[in-house]
RNA sequence: GCGGGCGUCGCCAAGUGGUUAAGGCAGCGGCUUGUGGCGCCGCUAUUCGGGGGUUCGAAUCCCCUCGCUCGCCCCA
């Protein structure tokens, strides 16, 4: 192949599908919005060493998914493989953390070298949600309402939401010890990759698909058996908060996360709708990470959502075609003083909020008005040599009634003000 | 990293060893320098992802390679 491609898993979001994306990212901005959640933007390239240390050495994300290079300051860069770990770095290096605490949320593109398939590109997008400096149970419910809330304004079908707890990191490592002991009692007969991970994340082990290994599980010690009081009664007041919000949710005790940083609530919305890559939204709290990074201890939960994965699902859904970028107004003009004309009145239209396109082809008036029709333009204004000479245009209604009106600019601009034309992108 | 499926024009697609590679959509030009949605006419792949091989002859068979796609893994 001569001609040049996209990199694999990199891809193009060509016009006829950033409608759909921009309405997605539009009803995110304003659920935020409504919650009282700001925005952070923080850069795509960190200093590799920051997901080391937050997402954890031993993951599959940091062990062998990352784009990592060295800069020419022989700095060692990784263009982000997900988006909380800069945003907990931010808020520690500009002391965001000292102001109290921060309702986040950030979105853009992340980057993991995978093999793509459906939903699972290699440079994809999230949108995620950080309440940093929240402890209570209620911030919990919260943030996992407003997720819920989003997908569900966007009209998401066959939706479930999966939780389960993690416990403290006291129960953890308590469990932990005695996990890997029952796990090397029974290592001859756990499949290859839960064998390696005894040592490197024992409790991933819990989350094989190895059919085996699952049944062998189910005598394994649980997590919810080493819990403390106050770790179990923290997870109870979670989920009472959810069923006060008649928010439904299946326990999911073999529920684990694949990044290091979790602790107490883990939790994952899934689609029956999708393949294999199932979970549109996941996340969870992680009381440790701020610390990890070198910020004062700080509670913080959060989740991210996949896009790509939601706008699969948006676009099955047989949902109401967004509204395509059809301009309210399409200019025909021939003729020199004609098209002289065209192009102030579409900036005299434009300056009025309307969308206006202008044809500079010069074709026949027929051709052009062709393209007026094929655009989807709601009316066409028609300029040739006697509506120059009177500094006026034939306007055409190309969608209503055939009617025919001749008119001086300004009132074109106020004829066309009247139409429904103020539809802007519904937030 | 490991499996399966697929690769003919921008999109859909016929063609499965024999002279010039159907058709549809879209695009462009014309019928029509003054009026669109319909119609008619014409143009748009020396070439079948790329390379090599078999053969008198290949889009059609073989090998390699690249890409897409679905799944495993992992994750959002």
């Amino acid at each position: 192949m001569s001609s040049l491609q996209s990199l694999r898993g990199m891809v193009d979001l060509l016009p006829a599908a950033t409608g759909l994306w921009q309405h997605v990212e539009a009803t995110a901005r304003e659920h935020f919005r409504r919650a009282a959640v700001a925005e952070i933007r923080t850069p795509l390239l960190e200093v590799t060493e920051l997901f080391a240390r937050g997402i954890g050495e031993a993951t599959d994300v940091v062990g062998k998914e990352m784009y990592t290079f060295l800069d020419r300051g022989e700095r060692s860069c990784t263009l982000r493989p997900e988006g909380t770990a800069s945003v907990v770095r931010a808020a520690i290096q500009h002391g965001l953390l000292s102001q109290g605490p921060q309702r986040l949320w950030y979105g853009g593109p992340m980057f993991r070298y995978e093999r793509p398939q459906a939903g699972r590109q290699r440079q994809f997008h999230q949108i995620g949600l950080e309440l940093l400096g929240f402890a209570a149970p209620r911030s919990d419910v919260e943030a996992i309402a407003i997720a819920w809330d989003l997908l569900a304004s966007l009209g998401v079908g066959g939706l479930a939401l999966e939780i389960n707890t993690l416990g403290s990191a006291a129960d953890r490592l308590r469990y932990r010890t005695e996990l890997v002991a029952w796990l090397e009692a029974h290592r001859d007969q756990l499949d290859p990759d839960s064998q390696q991970r005894i040592a490197t994340n024992p409790l991933r082990v819990l989350d094989s698909k190895h059919p085996a290994t699952q049944s062998l599980l189910a005598d394994a010690p649980t997590l919810a058996a080493a819990l403390s009081a106050e770790s179990r009664e923290r997870f109870a007041r979670v989920r009472q908060g959810l069923e006060a919000l008649a928010i439904p949710f299946r326990l999911n005790p073999r529920l684990v996360r694949g990044l290091d940083y979790y602790s107490h609530t883990a939790f994952e919305i899934t689609s029956s709708q999708l393949g294999a890559q199932a979970t549109v939204c996941g996340g969870g709290r992680y009381d440790g990470l701020v610390e990890q990074l070198g910020g004062a201890a700080t509670p913080a939960i959060g989740w991210a959502l996949g896009l790509e994965r939601l706008v699969l699902l948006l676009s099955q859904a047989d949902q109401p075609a967004a509204p395509a970028a059809a301009p309210d107004l399409y200019v025909v003009s021939r003729g020199e003083a004609a098209e002289a004309l065209a192009l102030p009145l579409a900036r005299r239209c434009r300056a009025a909020g309307l969308a206006v396109e202008l044809d500079a082809s010069g074709a026949a008036f027929a051709k052009q008005l062709r393209r007026a029709d094929r655009c989807g333009a709601r009316f066409a204004a028609v300029i040739g040599d006697a509506e120059a000479a009177a500094q006026e245009v034939v306007l055409k209604n190309l969608r209503g009634e055939a009617a025919e009106r001749r008119l001086g600019l300004e009132a074109l601009v106020g004829v066309l003000e009247q139409g429904p034309a103020a539809r802007r992108p519904v937030a």
